[in-house]
DNA sequence: CACTGTGACTTTGGATACAGGATACGTTCG
DNA sequence: CGAACGTATCCTGTATCCAAAGTCACAGTG
């Protein structure tokens, strides 16, 4: 054996830092879309996007299905795919969706917290505060979507952890295009939140995360009852599976 | 305008009915995966996969592209996928996060549910009674996954929907592998399930369904407590995509 | 002036080609 | 006899190629 340092985990190794094409193309793909580039109902040609990320249409492919899988993009069988458009009626569905989830995540992080965690959480709120007296938002929104994901790790239910990701992703999309309002966020809430997690409470903090994210839900979706139609493209297919999901 | 008859919702078109391959394939990738002709563990190299359903190399890989998203493989940068391994431990995250939401889909079910909507349901019900009369237990388990997608389909929220149907199917996986006890059903619960939703109350909706899948989990995951680590492959990556879009 | 047939152009869907990293195996040397 | 090294083979990652289908413009016709 030799005396090599054996690789410390959470450090990749050399080889698994390797990114092949298609994954940066995912990625490449998905933030254009989220953040409007490749704007809803705008037809995408594999050629336009290889030449767009300077790839062949191969990679380019390989990340199309994925964002179709996670229903960014809707086929037009033989005719390639077009941009979806993310509208205020599944947005409340989601929110409903999101709030069964993030209590569960509340609840679960509430009975595993160890002191270790708690700290952690803590310091994510001070500087989510201290980004708020800076006026810095987009570091305020940075570390709100920390948070979260600390609280869903802390639970270590790995099915949530992946899944919110997805949905949060589309909650972020019909933030950037502003088909809903964008809430400033209450950090008194997340305050909340920490302080029953720190506490060990899961029903305080299931009812703090629940109260959370309907703040959020009625703050995006200020008109509650709207029946609009599903807003469909005539001859889109469905995703070829349905959302992904879980963890490694 | 023609005086055509208009496509009716549900009847697809002859455009829409082309299955491409890489559709055909992702379907006969996964059942088998499920199924368990391809075992955890297993290495499956493209052009194997291409030979075995007939086609080139570029179909399989969309579809693999696809299964990896949904978690049934790993990818090993550079080396191909393997066949992942569902484990106890994630199946108890997996039913902690279906009673979340399959208590939402019976809440919702009950409160938008019309006369049409449970007539449908009880016909489902006395099909799966006949049939467990008739001892066809492949019949009641496909008029059981047909109820819960009606469930959410009445309840009308699409992310429950395309969520739940992916859930199912590692639930199904676990089930066909043997990795845990498949419960007899019992439809008592069921049928409790659809009275309070033809009831109209969410209360109780909610509280069967939390109730169904408890009993589901008991009977499936009968050591409540083991810390089992996680099966991990080394070198294992994550599903396509790593990181949450950071805008720039 | 609306409608339809035609042909060029575009785009998808799928197969093939090829370079380079992984893997297996045999050989040599200690 | 066993470990290190070199070599042949396999497989992935990516690009290129080809055929079939789709789209569009336009001219001819009733």
């Amino acid at each position: 054996m030799s005396d090599a340092a054996a690789p410390r985990p959470g450090e990749p190794t050399i080889g698994e830092r390797h990114t092949p094409l298609r994954e940066q193309v995912l990625d490449a793909l998905r933030s254009r879309i989220i953040n409007g580039v490749y704007a809803p109902g705008q037809r995408l040609t594999e050629e336009r996007l290889a030449e767009d990320f300077g790839v062949s249409r191969n990679p380019v492919r390989e990340a199309l299905r994925v964002v179709q899988a996670e229903g960014f993009v809707l086929e037009l069988p033989r005719r390639g795919v077009i941009v979806a458009s993310p509208d205020p009626t599944s947005m409340r569905d989601l929110f409903a969706v999101r709030r069964r989830l993030e209590t569960l995540a509340a609840r679960q992080a509430a009975e595993r917290a160890g002191p270790v965690d708690i700290v952690g959480l803590r310091d994510l709120l001070d500087g989510a505060r201290r980004g708020t007296e800076v006026q810095d938002f987009d570091l305020v929104a940075e570390l709100n979507s920390a948070l979260h994901r600390r609280i869903i790790d802390i639970g270590g239910n790995r099915w949530l952890g992946t899944l919110s990701v997805s949905l949060y992703r589309h909650v972020e999309w019909v933030f950037r295009l502003g088909v809903v309002d964008r809430a400033p966020h209450s950090w008194t809430e997340h305050v909340r939140l920490v302080e029953a997690i720190a506490s060990g409470d899961p029903e305080a903090a299931e009812q703090a995360a629940a109260e959370h994210v309907d703040a959020a839900a009625a703050a995006a979706l200020p008109d509650a009852s709207a029946p609009s139609p599903s807003h469909d493209v005539p001859g889109a297919r469905a995703p070829l599976s349905p959302l992904p999901d879980r963890p490694a």
